[in-house]
RNA sequence: GGCGCGGUAGCCAAGUGGUAAGGCAGAGGUCUGCAAAACCUUUAUUCGGCGGUUCGAUCCCGCCCCGCGCCUCCA
């Protein structure tokens, strides 16, 4: 089966495939920078993680726009509470956000694009909007006039026909013909930020930088935008209005929303005291890969509920798989190649591509892996899992984690972690080696009590001594 | 009020018109000097409730109950 997109403007699932070419021209809504992103932000790109991963095991090309605003309401009020210009205040949060992003292995769009860095665009933009008359001018502040575009609601699906003129009081501080106007260049207040431009000093509205940067680098039509579902409206039904009216052909063809996070069954909120960002749950000592994974886990379509057990469970669930891995690398094998075992892996894989190919059923590929690794656990304890089997299951392990990745453990250390710090002796490798090598020949002699005294030094140094089958293993806590 | 989503085992979560994937937890077992770790086995006669269609429904239809989202800034 072809790869199929659920897709917002049609409401229905779609089989996939670029317009022009092999190449994929995706645009996603990124991060505005006024704060640290928090954990909700994360799903959302991390779904836009694994679509592009996907996108590209299918053999597609990528050319991902994701924009960075860093002109906005919010981020004018912090800076000038903070004191601060607005280059300085959004730098701090913009490389607040990639380190996060790589923290979750989040891979770089081809293009990351800053509104402040394309001013001239989107007044272009604005000009051309103007020229096929869907705008006017009101204190200073250009607007967009939906009732020049008939097609208003059409991802949303909603009905806006009833709306009218002063129908409904105004809620924001400009004035605005129709209650769903909305603003494209908002007019220079008093001290805050302004460009000097055609249109007046002032600086743009928010949904404009999207439209113009998209086509800029992408061209008018798009093959895929994605973002999460409180965009759909109204920012996202904004785009398609303006973009649609500057070119008279469709904006996008695939719409693609990621479903909201909630905290232990609740919506995520400062009041609450349930808001997490990526470097709170860090700082509680979770691993980056046990959230990638768990972000990951649930379809991007379904609401995502974020628990602590669940991510305790994430974090067991890659160890699990580590640990097979391991097994696999570890265990001597008899030459050979046992078919059922070859079965299983090329079942395994094509189950993992039809589960993805299927609006990304992250949870079904998932599901796909562990019965497999049940299955050559299972061959393995019974010796029919052979030499040639192996290379068989590291494949599946790299179809897995390209998608995943999850299985490269993260660096442990930095000031995140408090754990290091407990254990009261630090010991180097070579010291380790060393009691272990003691303990050994304590064993050999049957001594014991001599055995166990070394473990327990070890144990207290935060140190795993296992005694397995094919010899002894050590693993740092 | 309008539009939309969801209710599946202790928790998370797939799925199909023919009788329930997977992960974690729990229980049992294997291995081991003992541990630990790991691995294996096992765990829903049942899929919010009530009707209907059907030979047969968790999956289709209707009604009801519950939770949630958007309609205003928002991933």
């Amino acid at each position: 089966m072809a790869l199929r997109f659920y897709n917002t403007l049609t409401q229905e699932i779609e089989t996939f495939s670029p317009l022009t070419g092999n190449t994929v021209r995706m645009y996603t809504c990124g991060p505005t920078v006024y704060n640290f992103v928090h954990i909700g932000n994360f799903r959302t790109f991390t779904f836009q993680d694994i679509l592009r991963r996907w996108l590209r095991y299918r053999g597609y090309d990528l050319r991902h726009v994701m924009n960075v605003t860093d002109v906005e309401d919010k981020i004018i009020a912090n800076a000038a509470k903070e004191g601060k210009s607005l280059e300085d205040y959004t730098q701090r949060y913009t490389k607040a956000f990639f380190e996060d992003a790589a923290k979750l292995r989040l891979e770089q769009p081809e293009h990351v694009v800053k509104a402040t860095e394309h001013i001239p665009v989107m007044i272009e933009a604005i000009q051309q909007l103007s020229q096929n008359g869907c705008t006017y001018v009101s204190e200073g502040s250009t607007y967009f006039r939906i009732s020049t575009f008939p097609e208003y609601g059409k991802l949303s699906h909603n009905d806006f026909s009833g709306i009218r003129s002063g129908a409904r009081v105004d809620i924001d501080e400009y004035d605005k013909a129709d209650a769903r106007d909305f603003v494209l260049w908002k007019a220079r207040k008093n001290a805050e930020p302004y460009w000097k431009t055609p249109l007046g000093d002032g600086r743009p509205g928010w949904h404009i930088e999207c439209s113009a940067m998209a086509m800029k680098y992408l061209g008018e039509t798009l093959d895929i935008h994605a973002g999460g579902v409180d965009l759909a409206f109204p920012h996202h039904e904004n785009e398609i209005a303006q973009s649609e009216s500057i070119t008279h052909r469709p904006f996008s063809r695939f719409w693609l929303h990621s479903e909201h996070l909630h905290i232990e069954s609740q919506k995520m909120s400062k009041s609450l005291g349930n808001f997490y960002t990526l470097r709170d749950l860090l700082k509680m000592g979770y691993r980056p890969e046990a959230i990638r994974y768990l972000l990951a886990s649930v379809p991007y379509r379904k609401k995502l509920n974020f628990t602590f057990e669940g991510l305790t469970a994430a974090g067991k669930t890659i160890k699990r798989l580590r640990e097979f891995e391991l097994r696999l690398a570890s265990t001597k094998l008899r030459p050979g190649r046992n078919e059922q075992a070859s079965e299983r892996a090329s079942e395994a894989i094509r189950t993992f591509e039809e589960s993805l190919d299927d609006n990304l059923n992250t949870a079904e590929a998932l599901a796909a892996v562990f019965e497999y690794v049940r299955a050559m656990n299972n061959a393995l304890d019974h010796y029919e899992f052979q030499e040639e089997n192996r290379w068989e299951a590291a494949r599946v392990l790299q179809v897995f984690d390209g998608i995943f990745d999850v299985l490269k453990p993260s660096p442990q250390g930095g000031a995140d972690t408090a754990d290091s710090a407990s254990g009261s002796a630090y010991l180097s490798d070579s010291e380790i080696e060393t009691l272990l090598e003691e303990r050994a020949q304590a064993r050999k002699m049957r001594d014991f009590a001599r055995s166990d005294e070394i473990r327990a030094r070890l144990q207290n140094a935060g140190i795993l001594v296992e005694d397995t089958k094919d010899g002894l293993r050590w693993k740092r806590r």
